[in-house]
Parts: structure tokens; sequence; C-alpha cells
DNA sequence: TCCTCATTGTGAAATTTACCACAAAGAGGT
DNA sequence: ACCTCTTTGTGGTAAATTTCACAATGAGGA
């Protein structure tokens, strides 16, 4: 803890932990960082370097107990709590996140969903979530005891939108939006860019994968 | 060109695309790469050492063609032809990718999106498209000439349905699926994690960023 | 023409990240 | 108790990436 850690360090965890998660389905119990390597294409070397940066959880000749290290992640990515999510803005994707069984699985319960367009306010959307008021967005988050904010709107209003959501306290942000945000120092955001994904593919396929 | 290209660039290449795509709807004609990374939270070192890898589109004492640069990198990035995509799955993530601006402002046309369940065959999509059967998948691959599937499907028929595709061809994925996929050599993947970005900025929350 | 100013392109240094290699340690058998 | 086998945790090294720093160059004005 004391040590810095690499910024990739993160995101191999919510592999590792995903990995962890298939594993325990099938009822292992114990699991090797060259077994997890070898699944994941990663050098066994790596996964105990990146899990060391917090603690030896591991067992020397024998290895990992599943459960006790997907539990270890848990608490070290800080899902091991309800994270309650607001969607703003009800377009394609906004939608689509509404009871996306990726994000309840590991503990991103979508609480509302806000948008401004008349038309969509008021819908049902899955049986489950009204389309509520853009305006009411600083009570909801209030009241709802908002953490994450995932912004889906048009980019001409992105910014806009997110300073009302800071205003309101939100402290960590998705960004679907092709634009970076302004934010407060102390604010996360973490971007989501579906067409950058698409834009490297084609890079590669172009270039042969170099 | 000789010299071998940081993964990274692609990506960022990306994002200068995509903020000169905006200095060009405001009307400039030229800009410095200092003005570009203020604008992006990127030394100026760093994109001109990356846009060098592929030759020199800059003037000393000027700066970069807007116009001139957003054609250069389209090249380099292959979006200055059209790609055609097939989507498979028409779940929740499937369907918001039909006609979603994000692809098809840059050159990624949907041509067709397929799913196994009898209920979604049929059904229109944003007026558009219709659902077809994925055992037709092969046929719709050649038929529309396809480059890149779009996979969204459940994890446990993933690798299965991707064999199919693969038979057929495919030699670029965009993989949605919260699984690594096995592929040929020459078979290029990209993923989607999105629960991923979720984790990764829980991590941040609760370690404060560092 | 010559001087000044701005900005690129790029080797070299600095930083960050990944990988290697091996001592340490536990389990199981004899 | 000792040997063997396996696998972790980690210091040190290698590789990848970013950043620095500056010579080279073009534009504009005097």
């Amino acid at each position: 803890m004391i040590e810095k850690i690499p910024k990739p360090v993160a995101r191999r965890l919510a592999i590792y932990y995903r990995l962890l998660k298939e594993y325990s389905k099938l009822g292992l119990s114990t699991i090797s960082s060259s077994s997890m390597g070898e699944r994941l294409n990663l050098k066994s070397s790596q996964i105990r370097k990146d899990l060391s940066y917090f603690g030896g959880f591991g067992k020397r000749g024998t290895g990992y107990k599943v459960m006790e290290l997907m539990k270890s992640i848990e608490r070290i990515l800080g899902i091991d709590q309800a994270w309650h999510i607001l969607i703003i803005g009800a377009g394609k994707i906004g939608m689509a996140l509404v009871n996306y069984s990726g994000l309840s699985q590991d503990g991103f319960v979508v609480k509302a969903i806000v948008d401004a367009d008349k038309d969509k306010i008021g819908t049902l959307i899955d049986t489950q979530l009204v389309v509520e008021d853009v305006r009411k967005m600083g009570q909801i988050i209030q009241e709802k005891k908002i953490d994450i904010g995932v912004l889906c709107v048009p980019p001409d209003v992105a910014q806009k939108t997110i300073n009302e959501a800071l205003k309101c306290g939100i402290k960590g942000i998705i960004n679907f939006v092709p634009k970076r945000l302004e934010v407060p120092e102390d604010v996360m955001v973490e971007d989501v860019q579906i067409s950058l994904s698409f834009k490297a593919l084609s890079f590669r396929m172009v270039h042969n994968g170099k």
C-alpha cells in the first residue's frame, strides 16, 4: 500500500475477478497464478506482482483460494458495497444500461434515469424505471444517494449537464460522451469511448496488427 | 514507418481526429500541437511524436493544417473507407448500436443484425434493419461483404458463435462479451468491457484516485 | 536581406511498466 | 525428519512509453 500502484493494475484486477467468478461457478477451490495467466494470456509473474501490491493472498506450493481471493479483490476494487447509479440521458446507450446484467451483478445498481426530452419523461423502461425530468436531477441525487453518474447525452450539452450533477455532489462519472469533461480534482471520470475501439480495430486491420 | 509504433498511439490518433473534427467545424484552418495538447491534457511533444511515426504533417513555425491532418489521420486509421458491420446478438447493447451515430459518422456502417431468439427474428429495429436468423450469418457475411463483427451475445455462447463467423472469413471483431475470445493470429479482436470501466472507477473512488 | 518569433521533428533521458529468476515456504510422501 | 515437488512473493533488470530539450525551419516584418 505504501508503494505506488501502476495504473493498469486496477483494470487487470477486474479481469482476475471475472475469471475467479467463473472458477467459483465451476466449483474449483484453489488456483495458481500460472493457470490464470494461461487462461488470460498474461505472464504468471504479472498476476503475482499485481496481487502483491495489496498483500500476500496466496500460499506457496498451493496457490490461491478462489473464494478468498475473490473477496479480497472485491474489497480492493470497492465492489464489496453497492454503488448507486444515475443514468443521465435516456438515449440508446442510456436505456441499454438500465438492467444491464453486467452492472447489477457486481453491485452497480441503477437507481434512476433522467432526460430532458418531454416525450421521453414518464416512459417506463424495462417495466422497472420511469424516465424522470433532468431538472429533478439534483433532488434525485440527494434522495437516492447517488454515487456515480453515467453520462450519455449529446456532446453539445455534456459539460453543462455534468456541471449540474457536480453541484449536487457527484464524485464519480462514467462518460460515454466523446469529449473530455472538465471536473474538479476530487471527481473521478472514467471514459468509455466505444467509437475509439472501432477505430483502434480499423487501424490494426489496416496495419496488419503491428 | 520502419520504426515500431507504440500500442497506445492508435487510440490517441483517434482522439486527435475527434478534436480536429471539432476544430474544422469551428472553421479553424491551422492548429499547433501545444493548443491541441492543452485541450486534451496531453504533452505537446507526445502529439508531435505520435504524428511523426507516420510522417511530417506540420510546418515549423505554423503548425498543422486542420483539414490536411484530418485526412491524413483518416488514412492512417483506415477510416477513409467504409467498413461493413454485422451486429451479432440483438440484446440491449446490440440494438443500441444499430444507427448509433458515433459509428456511422466515421464510416462504420451497420449492414445487418442477427440473433438466435425466434421472438426477436423479424423484428424491425429503428425502422431500418430487421433482425435476421443467426443461422443465416454465413450467408449474410458473404453477401453483404461484412468486414467487422460486433459480438453482443451471452457469454456462454460467445466462443461458439464467433467460431461460425470466423469460418466465413471475418477478420475483425469488436467484443462486448466479458470473455477472452480464441481466434487465429490474423484476426483482430478489440474488447469493449463496459463493466471494467465501472470497476476501475470504483477502485479509483475508493483509493482516492492514486 | 536579415532578424525575430513560433513551432516542428527527433535523438536522448527519464519514467513507467512488465518480465525474469530465484530464494522462501508449504504439502505430501517415505 | 528429510527429500521432492509446487508455487508464491519480490528484488533486479529489461522493455516500452513518455517527456525533455534543442537544432532546424518557415513566416513575417523591418
